[in-house]
RNA sequence: GGAAAGAUGGCGGAGUGGUCUAACGCGGCGGUCUUGAAAACCGUUGAACCGAGAGGUUCCGGGGGUUCGAAUCCCUCUCUUUCCGCCA
């Protein structure tokens, strides 16, 4: 949520931001907020004013009574009466006005920092970064396109030079996308079919569709994943946390899960209870109605926890295997930092994601997201995603945001300055390192070879083998 | 699931209708003393909102009620603790 000094201080630069994220009527919000905070505030006023009346009459009264001046005493009561109807009507005015201003700001969404990309889609996001690919290849219609799409500027060919480490064949990017090539590579799912790792059909007997069962060689790369991506949290100083996998309606508002995005949640509903959909509710809201000094920051940490999301609505393709699931497992940084740190805070955090990447030997592209493929609460964000070969796409596997102070503000997570003492409001950020199932789909995708599935070498102390055979 | 007790400031904890502007203790901050530290002593110590300021209003788990006046009385909800039952 805004808080009403940033739409004071800044009101126009606000609804220009609006506008890049596509809130439309952008200055209409605003100028209605503004409004109902001066009805608030003349309320107020008023109602003060006939507090401290009534305070006044009160504590009167209470030294006439010891005084056994009975007589004035009740005199003095009769002045109470309209008094109190007063403060009554004043107060419902105050409620009435900042009830209906909570209900707009609530639909305003976090305003873009000025380095987010103008755009309506994901066709529009700002390819940053590629890394763990070699581009070279002129004249290529499909690597052209894919180059241009990713925002980089193209220089020389483009080929895919696989992953020398993990003993990958030199490939073109031509073959990959031909359809005639007989060495089309398998996709994760018959890949998992094979080496007998997963087995959806089995999820679906148990569960339901989207929660595959692990099996085997399967389930290890799992625990070795988290293994290793909890690890690697651990190395860059974020404290492990293990927070439960159910929260209540509280902490759902808190992180903005509710009211709006209710339907992507699994509900109990006898208990009132939330699957989370991320670590980074029940992380975040360790922090919700807090005051953090301020040699405290930047807090670090991290958790593993699986994730629940019911996710209606998309099929196809885009959703087999691995791709989309209901439940899957996920490592969430987080992080709560000061105003004047929290940039570098955020870069820090893609270097942490960036970093697992390499070590894991995917090739990857950042992505800044434009205003209209952002999260309704970002402020500024990065996605991470991973070539999957057999599927000729990008995955994404990490989204890394900040938040500013509008998740805090809603969390009500403040800091007390060292220097002055003042409580004002944090920043929060949070991102994921790693999300598990593209990671796999990527890694048995693109290592597959005649022998099996090579293991990046950084994974194979985790997971116990140099190959899946 | 059954029964009982409880929810007060950063923490512990008193307060059962009017000087509550919430005692007292711990912690924090500032100071005295000291070469320095400890101890002792003195002072100070929350948040939100309104107001140019002086100052004012609200907040004792949430909501509602009684009263001129509520931390205190009543209703209700939520949560916690203890005991019993069940249980990895």
């Amino acid at each position: 949520m805004l808080t009403l000094k940033q739409i004071y201080d800044n009101r126009e630069a606000i609804v220009s931001g609006l506008e890049k994220k596509h809130f439309l009527d952008a200055s209409v919000a605003i100028e209605k907020v503004v409004s109902l905070d001066q009805d608030r505030k003349a309320a107020q006023q008023k109602r003060d004013a006939a507090s401290q009346q009534m305070n006044l009459i009160a504590k009167s009264i209470g030294q006439l009574m010891a005084q056994g001046k009975r007589d004035e005493a009740e005199e003095a009561k009769k002045q109470t009466g309209t008094l109190k109807q007063d403060i009554a009507a004043y107060e419902a005015e105050m409620a009435k006005a900042e009830e209906a201003q909570t209900a707009i700001l609530l639909t305003i969404p976090n305003v873009p920092y000025d380095l987010v990309p103008e755009g309506k889609s994901a066709e529009d996001n700002l390819a940053v970064k590629i890394g763990n690919f070699s581009l070279s290849a002129e004249g290529d219609p499909t690597a052209s396109a894919v180059l241009q799409r990713s925002g980089l500027p193209a220089e020389g060919g483009l080929s895919y030079q696989g992953n020398p480490n993990c003993g990958v064949a030199l490939r073109d990017w031509k073959d990959e996308w031909n359809p005639e090539s007989k060495e089309a590579r398998l996709p994760h799912w018959e890949l998992a079919k094979k080496y007998n790792l997963i087995d959806f059909d089995l999820g679906v007997k148990i569960s339901g569709a989207g929660f595959p069962v692990y099996i085997g060689q399967g389930a290890r790369l799992q625990r070795a994943l988290i293994n290793f991506f909890l690890a690697e949290a651990n190395k860059a100083g974020y404290t492990e946390i293990m927070p439960p996998t159910v929260v209540n309606p509280a902490s759902g508002y808190g992180t903005g899960q509710l009211p709006d995005k209710e339907g992507q949640m699994y509900h109990c509903e006898v208990d009132d209870l939330y699957l989370i959909p991320t670590a980074e509710v029940p992380v975040t809201n360790i922090y919700r109605d807090v005051i953090i000094d301020e040699d405290q920051l930047p807090i670090k940490n991290c958790a593993y926890t699986e994730c629940f999301r019911r996710e209606a609505g998309s099929y196809g393709k885009d959703v087999r295997g691995l791709n989309r699931l209901h439940e899957f497992s996920k490592i969430e940084i987080v992080r709560i930092d000061s105003p004047e740190h929290s940039e570098a805070s955020h870069r820090e955090m893609l270097d942490h994601v960036e970093g697992l990447l390499k070590k894991l030997e995917l090739p990857y592209r950042i992505l800044r997201l434009c205003g209209g493929d952002m999260s309704f609460t970002a402020a500024i964000c990065y996605d991470f995603e991973v070539y999957s070969e057999a599927q000729h796409r990008w995955l994404e596997v990490s989204s890394t945001s900040n938040f500013d102070t509008y998740q805090a503000n809603r969390l009500k997570c403040r800091y007390r300055k060292a220097e002055d003492k003042k409580v004002s409001l944090c920043h929060t950020l949070n991102g994921s390192a790693l999300a598990l199932p593209r990671i796999v789909a990527a890694l048995l995708e693109n290592n597959q070879c005649e022998e099996g599935i090579r293991i990046p070498k950084a994974l194979q102390p985790y997971f116990g083998a140099d190959m899946i055979r």
